[in-house]
DNA sequence: ATCATTGCAAACACTTTGCATACGC
DNA sequence: GCGTATGCAAAGTGTTTGCAATGAT
């Protein structure tokens, strides 16, 4: 706990009970939940939060750096705590997305074409592991 | 026009005066509009035109495989025509998006981690060449 | 006491659905 | 004439905004 408050202090965030416990369920669970996902998992614990404030501190901790806004398919916004850039896998069948090791794919250059580039974004999509075994 | 036509019959898609402007518009016009603007691209020349049969009309040539839906960022759902496999670039500056060169990353495998990858999509942000040169 | 955060209600934007009308073979 | 496509209106989602109440220093 006291590590959250640490991460909110040094990203110029004031520390608020709303604030750690959204903050804390996306360290804890890395399944790049939407807002709605978040606010159901707290609401129940949390019954007077609302989800504008889910909304608004997404906002807050996507503009101060801490979370990263992600557009995998469809037109659902996710997030996630940000750690080392990695890739983005979804699978079609169970939904699940899967985080991988962004050396698979390999570009490091900061400049394609004249442009610079500042973020890259890897989406694949597919049949996973698991719904791969179901199939035979 | 002849040739919109062939590429609905070759997909299935039994043509209309709606689904030959639309499918012409974005074979004419390659920048990624969301179904809002190719509504309002149309409306003028097709006062009858409804939101509802744009839409229909995109989830259909999608669904047939005639045209890709992207989420390049944000919760905005653009859609092209499909051609070769590319990657997407948005500037922060300007929102224009522009087509690279899929070589530029190199991945060809279709099996990671034992996930069997069926599409890549690779989305880069950053600040294009245009804007670069204002910058100075 | 002051300033920021919270949270309700309403507004908004985008997309889908239900259904009656119109079109094309 | 029959089956499909169209398009209006309404409903459904996801997100933002206005503003009053609350909370923290």
């Amino acid at each position: 706990m006291r590590s959250i408050i640490d991460i909110l202090k040094k990203n110029d965030i004031a520390p608020s009970m709303q604030r750690i416990k959204i903050l804390e369920y996306l360290k804890n669970y890395k399944t790049h939940p939407t807002a709605d996902m978040i606010y159901h998992a707290l609401a129940d614990e949390m019954p007077t939060l609302s989800k504008t404030t889910v909304y608004n501190t997404l906002k807050t901790f996507t503009e101060k750096g801490v979370l990263m806004a992600l557009s995998i398919f469809g037109n659902e916004v996710r997030y996630e705590y940000n750690t080392n850039p990695h890739i983005h896998f979804k699978c079609i069948k169970c939904n699940k997305i899967y985080d991988l090791d962004k050396t698979y794919f390999r570009y490091d250059d900061e400049l394609i074409d004249g442009h610079k580039i500042l973020e890259q974004h890897i989406n694949l999509k597919g049949i996973c592991k698991e719904c791969l075994k179901g199939e035979k």
